[in-house]
RNA sequence: GCCAACUUAGCUCAGUCGGUAGAGCAGCUGAUUCGUAAUCAGCAGGUCGUCGGUUCGAUUCCGACAGUUGGCUCCA
């Protein structure tokens, strides 16, 4: 049994970086340590914002939560709470569920625990002496009869918590925190467990940092997809129609469309064959392929004349029979189809969320059937065009393996073999990756491509999918040059995964101010008074001639109202026209952050946006 | 699906401790022709998400359902 002390805590157990951090957070007090240390490690990595030393700083503030939770609700049962990428939680047992104006009293009692600056002490028990003294937690002590050998604890006065640790010297060193929201959530994360109460928080080490903090999340709400979608008149979502399921408007249509154009150019450039299969396919297909035993719970399906029905969740089954619409060869190798396909699963309607998770999606999808030879080269071939994709809408991405999950089909021999020629690909990209045990698809393992948005939220866009199953299932084959049958390997990919997440995450990543070649709307042309109508109806006329596009606002309104409505739509250009541009024939553009461009000829003009929008930048 | 909260005009929100509701913006009409983020005035707009229950009476209380939000779990 051991009382461990803020200093001896720096000697033991976690990374030298993390100590020499926490030295110096703590260097008041400990500045004869942190010398210590610097004069043995190296003393560069005493950097403000250190993970370590955040992540225990927020802990910590974990452990004040609970005893804060269990000082105000007594009966409360505490399970676990540990540190997370943005804070903290701490999920709780209650007669009844901590709601969010249980906030502010239990932020209250935190503040008097930190105020009285009380030591964070470490014991080590034997596991029966650790049992008694959870008798009253009845979630600590599951966790206990799973650990072995000393089993350590810490506690801060009357509070004691089970705990590897490390943690603060003592409650006064929390510089800044704030509780954030209540949730719902499993014990151990599972749905048939008990259900407790959640309370989120987070932490810093200093208020300057808390608050800028807060300001990014303030940020995130007002880049919400869901508010800009209204915003911007992009889609709506009905009650009528159902969860999970957009409806376009104009202005969001034109940039659906837009990024549909790009798509279909960009694969026809890179040798995939356009194709398109119907939404509902008979049920033996779909039993055939092995959606229906695997994936049933998550289609919809119909009956008409006797005849039973799936409604695609995927569109690999057409693919397939295109394929096999007549014999293949060697030589017609690799070939690659590519649907906008629009598909209908049934998610759990907890797990919706704006365009980002929906019931119904399009898919930028493609199959490639190819000898098991190309599949290296065809995978890199992905990856190049997923680069080259996301370059162009700015986005930066990282790299994922999933293997095989428990519930799936086909041989050990053929998922070792899909899973090396994916790592085989990974390998040669030079990118860094990093492996998801047991996330693969049910026919295959795949490669997940991240995206990261303006707030560095990630994203699932592109996959990669190897599957040796369904050519097996189907019975697809090739003639060798050798003259023998064989079997193709097929690919399952998407670029930017589904049509409506993607736009999702692009508002968010813009903010809504959309780059020229995406802008609903180009150029919106104002008048100061009536006597530009004219002059503002042949500009729009020579704009929408050159393809660009563009409206007037002649309305009856003030310069600065109009002023003020197209730069709430984040319409990149307006041209504000009064008797002077009139008289000159000229056009004076005003860019959306207001800047006003030096007043130019209306061809001038026309060239510049072309560019822009050209240069799709 | 589960836990919790929420749903009042097209949008953002007040309000009614049970006696059928109000503002701003948007819309319409009129006046105003005014140079860089909101001109003024008037008008119109709601069976208070839906369906049941309790009650003399429900937008308000209770229940179910639908939808939304935050999580859990799952996923493009």
């Amino acid at each position: 049994m051991a009382d461990l002390s803020a200093a001896e805590l720096l000697t033991q157990n976690y990374p030298k970086e993390a100590k020499v951090a926490i030295a110096a957070r703590w260097q008041g007090q400990l500045y004869d340590l942190a010398a210590q240390l610097s004069a043995t490690a190296t003393p560069e990595p005493v950097l403000p914002g250190d993970r370590e030393a955040l992540d225990i700083l927020r802990h910590s503030t974990a452990h004040i939560m609970a005893q804060a939770v269990q000082e105000l609700f007594p009966g409360a049962k505490i399970a676990i709470g540990p540190a997370i990428e943005d804070g903290f939680y701490y999920d709780f047992e209650y007669e009844r569920p901590f709601t969010p104006e249980d906030l502010p009293a239990i932020e209250e009692k935190m503040q008097e625990i930190i105020k009285a600056g009380i030591t964070f002490n470490r014991k080590e028990l034997e596991r029966e002496e650790a049992q008694a003294c959870f008798a009253a937690e009845p979630y600590k002590q599951e966790l206990i009869s799973e650990l072995e050998g000393p089993i350590s604890l810490y506690s801060q006065g009357r509070f004691v918590d089970l705990c590897r640790g490390p943690h603060l010297p003592d409650t006064s060193r929390v510089g800044a925190f704030k509780l954030l929201s209540v949730a719902g959530a499993y014990w151990r994360g599972d749905e048939n467990k008990a259900s407790l109460s959640r309370i989120y928080g987070t932490a810093f080490f200093d208020r300057k940092e808390l608050k800028e903090h807060l300001r990014l999340l303030e940020e995130a709400k007002r880049r919400d997809h869901r508010k800009l979608g209204r915003d911007l008149e992009l889609f709506l979502f009905h009650e009528d129609v159902g969860a999970g399921r957009v409806v376009w408007l104009p202005r969001g249509m034109l940039l659906r469309y837009l990024i549909e154009e790009f798509e279909r150019k960009e694969h026809m450039r890179r040798g995939y064959y356009m194709v398109q299969g119907p939404q509902i396919l008979k049920r033996e297909l779909w039993e055939k392929s092995g959606h229906y035993e695997h994936y049933r719970q998550n289609m919809y399906f119909t009956e008409v004349d006797e005849q039973a029905y799936g409604i695609k969740p995927m569109n690999c089954l057409s693919h397939m029979l295109v394929y096999k619409s007549k014999v293949r060869s060697y030589r017609d190798l690799p070939m690659r189809m590519f649907e906008l396909g629009t598909v209908h699963r049934h998610e759990r309607s907890g797990v919706l969320h704006g365009l980002t998770r929906v019931r119904s999606f399009t898919q930028d999808d493609a199959h490639i059937l190819c000898t098991p030879e190309q599949v290296a080269d065809e995978i890199l071939g992905v990856m190049n065009f997923v680069t080259d994709v996301m370059d162009v809408f700015g986005f930066d991405y990282t790299l994922e393996l999933s293997t095989r999950p428990e519930k799936s089909i086909g041989t050990d021999h053929d998922w070792e073999l899909a899973t090396e020629a994916l790592l085989n690909a990974l390998r040669k990209s030079g990118r860094a990756y990093e492996i998801n045990e047991g996330d693969g698809a049910f026919y295959g393992p795949k490669i997940d491509v991240k995206i990261k948005d303006a707030l560095k939220r990630e994203w699932q866009c592109a996959t990669i999918q190897c599957d040796f199953t369904l050519p097996e299932r189907f019975d697809l084959h090739y003639t060798a040059a050798d003259g023998t049958l064989k079997r193709p390997v097929m690919l399952h990919r998407v670029i930017l995964g589904s049509i409506e997440r993607f736009i999702g995450v692009l508002t968010e990543h813009y903010a809504g101010a959309f780059p020229l070649w995406l802008a609903p709307e180009q150029v919106r042309i104002l008048t100061v008074t009536n006597r530009a109508d004219a002059w503002a109806e042949e500009i729009k006329s020579a704009l929408v001639a050159a393809e660009l596009r563009a409206e007037v606002d002649l309305r009856n309104e003030k310069l600065g109202a109009k002023v003020r409505d197209a730069q709430m739509l984040k319409i990149p250009y307006m041209i504000i026209l009064g008797d002077k541009e009139v008289d000159e024939k000229l056009v004076t553009p005003r860019l959306r952050n207001g800047e006003n461009l030096p007043a130019m000829g209306l061809n001038q003009f026309i060239s510049r946006l072309t560019e822009e929008a050209r240069l799709r930048k």
